[in-house]
DNA sequence: CCCAACATGTAAACGGTTACATGATTAC
DNA sequence: GTAATCATGTAACCGTTTACATGTTGGG
């Protein structure tokens, strides 16, 4: 999803300015596999308004810098309609922790460890972050995202605790003589 | 995780060229959270041999063109650990189903719910990928990192499930006059 | 007193992908 | 015959992030 269409989206929420789009993202469900910094937002909402997908309006503040307040116009909620029904792109997710987890065999267990309690507290924020943003959703469509979240991050976290547990274990045994792999199968089994 | 990391880490496995390096990222679940393409991966592994952190041997072969096979040296083993125990960066996460899906009041429920049953489908297929790589992975870490894509993908598929049916619940309800949200909560509550 | 929040914008740098160039072999 | 696999490499391009530039207000 390109910034453009981003913009158009959160602007579907009512009209705001480039700053409060930025808000917008990160605040909601939708910032969690959308991104975008400011030095791309500006740019775009500019094109935007000149493209006649937006209309731009100047509100001058004082005490404060001059706001640009950006609002879908009817062209503009027709092209971002169009954008949703074109074939959507694949997932692309990037996870530092999971690529250093492949490889933990070469560090040590004390190190493994740590990853992966830090990892919990991070999911668990995260999923307290959702509940928050589920319970102020306006829309079912961003029940759906929130709830999407919480069902995967849920699963991480079970996964998680399971195989936190079976590393302690594994170091236990391993003080005690009783040589076994960290990490182990998958419990209940590989089909669901 | 930069290309070079993720070409040191894939040679743990053993030497291997360019080529090889490329098809390891894609059929191994690493594949799964990182991702680079030849044109970042020849030069990499150009710079990594410079640095002295790859040994690079010249295979001729008869009937195809010659091969470059890189092997980690001591010093890249060192290298790589090294960057393993920095602290790993944040996940980055890109969906542009979940953008589309959380602007989904926007669209015919048609849509809706093809965009659902095109994601189970691509979830599922990815499982039975995750599956043949679980049973075909020589390490903990690795069974680890596939077990874990089992449990979030399944997570997902079971949300997806519930809420395609409450969606065609929906659209019936629809037919009959019986007016309702498409999408509704999270069933079992938001904690866990 | 300094930092965070408010507010917009530009330019350079970065990391990466896509496309191109080249070419033989094998399987359908 | 034609698509896929094997095999390496370069250059152009792309979207984004980071840093910079500028300035006020309010809270700790």
């Amino acid at each position: 999803m390109d910034v453009r269409t981003i913009c158009l989206g959160l602007l579907t929420y009512g009209e705001a300015t480039g700053y409060e789009i930025k808000k917008r993202l990160e605040e909601g469900a939708i910032g969690q596999v959308t991104g975008v910094s400011f030095g791309a937002i500006y740019p775009a909402l500019t094109r935007l308004a000149e493209d006649g997908l937006l209309s731009a309006r100047d509100e001058p503040q004082d005490k404060r810098p001059d706001k640009k307040v950006y609002a879908l116009t009817e062209k503009g909620r027709a092209a971002l309609i169009e954008a949703l029904l074109e074939p959507v792109g694949e997932d692309r997710f990037r996870s530092p922790f999971i690529f250093v987890m492949s490889l933990a065999d070469l560090l040590p267990p004390e190190r493994v460890q740590r990853l992966i309690d830090q990892r919990i507290a991070w999911v668990e924020e995260k999923r307290r972050d959702l509940e928050i943003m589920f319970e102020e959703s306006t829309s079912e469509a961003q029940r759906f995202t929130c709830g999407y979240g919480l069902a995967v991050h849920g699963a991480e976290l079970a996964y998680l605790r399971t195989h936190r547990r079976r590393l302690e274990e594994c170091l236990a045994g391993e003080r005690a003589g009783t040589r076994t792999g960290f990490v182990s199968a998958v419990e209940g089994g590989l089909s669901s």
